[in-house]
DNA sequence: TTAGATTATGAGAGCGCTCTCTGAGAACGC
DNA sequence: GCGTTCTCAGAGAGCGCTCTCATAATCTAA
């Protein structure tokens, strides 16, 4: 097994920069001499050295997937996959290596940072797409400071000028207080998200905009925040089953599965007595009982826009073949995806309630 | 922000070999210039490009984690978790860079092929650590032809002396047996896992061999196979619940999972009426009703002991600052980690058996 | 004092690629 | 016949490091 250009030009009997040309289809080569180094090439099994080629084009064409969460939270996570796979999904047809990138130690955050500064400096990757992480997390920061290209996956509620690929978390969030409201209903709840994460300040915002857009008033009892786990919509649930609204938007799949667990555990039927729609629209949506009627937001296709995006940015950033364009900051890029609303089981009319 | 180690060289009034003695810890530097030249580096932000380091050095300090699985089904799997964990412990500690590949197209065996071929060749990792993949799976063959140095998570069936890090599946099979025996249990199936896989076979192997130890014999329709997953545990659970033995040897924790369940579902008490012993010790089961009692094996530590035998294997390949060595083909390491008993509530005395 | 060891630094040759520059032929126009 | 324009290929200068080797300075030992 040859190891270098070099040795296969002797082979074939060509230059070094003749088989660097045939590799990367350069053009003006002889198709005869093309097939032969390709022959040679193919016999001996040769693939360039990506490391040194690397060097040379000060391009890796490798991405890192970042996700600021300890190893064993990420694998419980429905978000994770779908993203995963829309990122890997693109690189794959940009022709891009793609490695995830994880930190484990969660508690330590001096450990923490000295992972996420290897990450950063490595120079292994060309830039990077990150799940948003929590609000006043260090590690936006970090890759600021380190001049790291990247672009998140959802919103940064610290930094509101970064390049990001977000869904339209405010958008869904009316279209199903729009969807409730055409059922009939106007006593209408919301199981929050974090206020710490981008996604729950927006469902939350989306929710009560929608609801002064109809003219309705938002109970106080009936706003309670989770933290987008099950648990958490458990005890929003269970806050909220003695006098509950016709209806609620639960701002994730989980809290809504675990809200329905609370209204089950306290004689309370979905949707006879309480519709519920959620947002998500995740595998598990599906299989609850009943069903979810859920915002469906489309999270591989935001991973997927995020590599192109993040290529882009590259790109300008670093010509192919060139130096380091000037500071073209005309403001960060940002794309917001349309999420879509799944009827299923978990509404329905308000004139068929019973209660009340 | 300077660049180069030579710009810094220029600022700090040496030479770039200094410059790099200070960065890599190099002797033979009088401290009055190690402390300048650390002072421009740290004013100048400087971190050396890592590419061009491993070029020079032939050595990149990174390794991946590969899972020869689709993404989506990684993120369902309790094996996974740990393992990363582990293996991220590992390379922390060794400060080495890892980066966690995965494989999203599982159906087109075409695409998939390129995928890892693009890793394999890639030259971005010293060598890769792989969690042992399904009997006559393509990719052990792909990693021997591309020439890459790796150890396997786990025994591969198709290829018996590659350096592996395997937990004691044979000797956990036994402590089994053993331990129903000591219970009294004298009619012992087992739900098996699946014969593409080295954990399926081997926990196999190891009742069959240990019932036959204790003069026991099997009857066949009290070993049926499953392939780990809940559904195949409750499956098999419901084939063996008209005529069942007193104790069942699962060899998987889900699988022991969906056996209770279709037990339950036909009136059979666990521990009263069958005994039942897992294999895993995964956070599952010990939240399962009743807690399982089951063989607990070391996931993380296989991670990080696979970390640490493969940077054994790139160290004897290619030792530091020097060339590659003769194949040093001695044999494959392997490494057996031994397996626990963890007695929960899923298990109980013969004879305190109802039935019979 | 001088040889020899020890400590400290620089020069420079790579690592295995890419890519620009240069130039040799072939094709073409007038 | 002589520029001109293409087509094709090689020479060679990097990319930003590491590491060996040579050399200079300092420190022993006799």
């Amino acid at each position: 097994m040859a190891q270098t250009l070099e040795q296969i030009a002797e082979l074939a009997g060509v230059s070094r920069a003749t088989v660097s040309r045939v590799i990367n289809g350069g053009p003006y080569i002889r198709t005869e001499v093309r097939e032969r180094v390709m022959r040679v090439i193919a016999e001996n099994n040769f693939h360039p050295n990506a490391v040194a080629r690397s060097l040379a084009r000060r391009r890796t064409n490798a991405i890192g997937l970042l996700v600021p969460e300890p190893v064993a939270r990420l694998f419980n996570d429905a978000y994770f996959p779908p993203l995963a796979e829309g990122v890997a999904s693109a690189c794959h047809d940009l022709d891009l290596y793609m490695a995830l990138l994880t930190v484990n130690e969660p508690a330590d955050p001096e450990a923490r940072g000295h992972l996420y500064k290897r990450i950063f400096t490595s120079g292994y990757h060309d830039g990077i797409v990150m799940a948003s992480s929590p609000r006043s997390d260090v590690v936006t920061k970090m890759m600021i400071d380190y001049g790291v290209t990247f672009v998140l996956a959802g919103r940064q509620l610290d930094y509101p000028d970064l390049p990001c690929v977000d869904v339209d978390n405010v958008g869904g969030a009316r279209i199903a207080v729009d969807y409730l409201v055409s059922l009939g209903h106007s006593s209408i709840g919301t199981i929050a998200g974090p206020a710490y994460m981008s996604a729950g300040v927006d469902r939350l915002d989306g929710f009560r905009t929608a609801m002064a857009g109809h003219g309705l008033t938002v109970e106080p009892a009936h706003v309670v925040e989770g933290d987008f786990t099950e648990q958490s919509g458990f005890a929003a649930g269970l806050r909220m089953a003695d006098k509950p609204p016709t209806a609620l938007f639960v701002a994730s799949d989980m809290m809504a599965a675990g809200a329905m667990r609370a209204f089950a555990a306290r004689g309370l039927r979905v949707p006879d007595d309480v519709s519920i729609l959620s947002f998500d629209g995740f595998p598990l949506s599906a299989t609850t009982h009943p069903a979810l009627t859920t915002i469906t937001q489309p999270v591989a296709e935001s991973g997927r826009r995020a590599v192109e995006m993040l290529i882009g940015l590259i790109d300008t950033l670093m010509p192919r073949g060139s130096s380091p364009a000037a500071e073209g900051e005309n403001g960060a890029p940002r794309l917001v995806l349309p999420v879509a609303l799944t009827v299923r089981e978990s509404t329905c009319r308000r004139d068929t309630h019973l209660r009340r």
